[in-house]
DNA sequence: GTGAAAGCGCTAACAA
DNA sequence: TTGTTAGCGCTTTCAC
């Protein structure tokens, strides 16, 4: 590994000084043309690439936007295996539709991936790099400031850093949160009406299946399934259902704690015609118990989720759920980054995107 | 936005050194406990941050790991849109599984997301930030370049970036290509055995379908698919059958032409037994062409693929193909960067990882 | 059109 | 244990 080349040496070689070098990079107008070509010869030659850390001193900015991101895949099956380990030698047969469910959505994209995709794509669209991080091993804080330490902007995902560390973050750069705003932090939003759409779903259930009896299922914590929960309710009230005062689970509930519901609730003779759970996670998770459990989706129970991620049409029965456009909400980040960049002194923006009903076989739609 | 505090800052408000600042942080063991709690009290309650460009700049290292990747989704149908356009406002009915099988399968991850997330997890998993790039609307050439000046090591997949440019940076950083090596590059390589998965492959079809008359189709222009041709020759010469000279699609063929091809074998009658295909994408293509030509698969051409990607397992019949350990090889590129940037004196590594067969039903295996 | 030189914020000798 | 200081490679202002 040698030494890398730097404007000195191109210089030298080149017959001209530092500055003529990093403008023929930079300004390229500001030099003449022949000089121009030589020195970039002279550059392509020696091999040099110029270094970003010294440009991102000098001149106050990195080119590269940051995702802090989940990382909700690291006990996947393969995930600690060594990278060089040896799986069997022999052909693998199996068929991976009997592999299990969860091992088998776990081979499709979730919410932040979909997300993420959004942000490379716009990123890159604009001619920024992305930096991603996700906590590992490590300290969240620590890693989040590290990721802020090399980039213009940054994107994370609720719950995934300590709201003051975001706030002296948002100090220095500007940071954008995928979740609703809460009441006054000074971050950025890119969010969907939650709360619209679960109540148009839930609306859905009661006027085209003439449900009665449903329950709401998963996390309430965050404010994003808050609002779930509340279009779920105003829906009901509307509708002048019960109105149920808490999700089946407890605050902070996983997929896991959802499924581990039906067996209690099988038992009990206590389930409802409905589970409209606050996530798809959630949802397939519920499916797959009570499928599991013996009872019929969606003849004995209705199950529902939030999202759309791709498992939800592969499952079967096939999802019925509310759509977030997750891609779009991804460009929608690195757009409201620039134009924060650009206009350090324009206040917080926020931006709510629409979602869609997404109706599939999970509530009594389509085909079975 | 104010401006971000630094070393100087912090080291004036603690009425310390800079150095003693950048010790705390760094060495903690050479300052002494209770100045170092002042300076990180401090230093948190004002906000600082590190610039990751200063240190990159001052000990030559920058903590990130660079991957220059795809965006083969830049024309998925979600891109073209607007951050913030809207939808429709109606809920969205249709059924998505008459979405067209294209926009069905773009919604699950090909080849480079998978692998893309074994370098992210291991990434994360050993302390270092990535930094994603993938040619945009940009020039290859300077967007790789100037990823590889913000980065420590960095990996790309094949034909994204020409060789010499790669060679260059090659000089200075460890530079990691996810293919076959070719004669003597500088660069490292993570890659599998192409030829034996698809002599395995192609052996079932012969011993265990009795097919004689296959074809192989898609590009064979880069090392991996003149291995994966091989092996498929390789197997019908042992078998005694003949070999084909090409595969049936022009060098640097898409999986769109490989469906092109389709039509064209219909009208002829030259449909061969089995269509043996160089990649799942083809493979899913070319499905598609012949259900919708009217030609039943398995039953009156046999189909295969090569990668084991998830959409291969959602597609009806479901994909037989040789499934590449694609987390591992990302990781395994992690492994590698890291252990020649500790040991920076090391020749190129080239790690090869083994593939699998995956039978479903295109081949005619498994139920229909 | 080109060059000299002053930083950008941090790390790590070396001094004290 | 802490402070001083010389870079790291580049951008950019100001002279020439």
């Amino acid at each position: 590994m040698a030494k890398a080349p730097t404007v000195y040496d191109v210089a030298q070689r080149a017959g001209v000084s530092i500055a003529t070098v990093s403008f023929a990079f930079r300004r390229p107008e500001k030099v003449k043309a022949s000089t121009r070509e030589a020195v970039l010869a002279v550059a392509r030659e020696m091999g040099y690439v110029p270094s970003a850390s010294a440009r991102g001193l000098a001149d106050g900015r990195t080119g590269a936007l940051g995702l802090f991101s989940f990382d909700y895949l690291l006990d996947a099956p393969d995930h600690h295996a060594e990278p060089g380990a040896v799986p069997p030698a022999r052909p693998d047969t199996r068929d991976d539709l009997d592999a299990g469910l969860n091992d088998q959505l776990r081979a499709f994209p979730l919410y932040v991936d979909e997300v993420q995709r959004g942000v490379e794509l716009e990123c890159w669209r604009r001619g920024y790099a992305l930096l991603v991080g996700g906590r590992g091993h490590e300290n969240a804080e620590t890693v989040v400031a590290d990721i802020a330490g090399r980039v213009d902007g940054i994107a994370v995902f609720p719950h995934t850093a300590p709201a003051d560390v975001l706030r002296r973050i948002a100090l220095r750069i500007p940071v954008v949160e995928l979740s609703q705003a809460s009441r006054d932090d000074d971050l950025n939003h890119v969010t969907v009406d939650n709360a619209r759409g679960m109540r148009l779903l839930t609306e859905h259930l009661i006027r085209e299946h003439r449900l009665t009896n449903l329950a709401f299922v998963g996390d309430t914590t965050g404010f994003d399934q808050q609002g779930r929960f509340r279009g779920f309710r105003s829906a009901l009230r509307a509708a002048g259902l019960q109105v149920p005062r808490a999700s089946l689970t407890p605050p902070g509930a996983t997929g896991k704690q959802a499924a581990e519901l039906v067996p209690r609730l099988v038992r009990d003779g206590a389930l409802p015609r409905a589970l409209v759970c606050v996530t798809d996670q959630d949802a397939l998770a519920v499916i797959d118990a009570l499928l599991a459990n013996g009872v019929s989706v969606p003849g004995d129970v209705v199950v529902t989720g939030f999202d759309g991620i791709a498992a939800g049409m592969v499952i079967r029965p096939a999802l019925t759920t509310v759509r977030q456009p997750m891609q779009a909400m991804g460009r929608a980040v690195v757009d409201i980054l620039l134009d924060r960049l650009a206009d350090p002194h324009r206040g917080p923006i926020s931006r709510q995107l629409p979602v869609s009903l997404v109706l599939r076989e999970s509530c009594g739609c389509g085909a079975r």
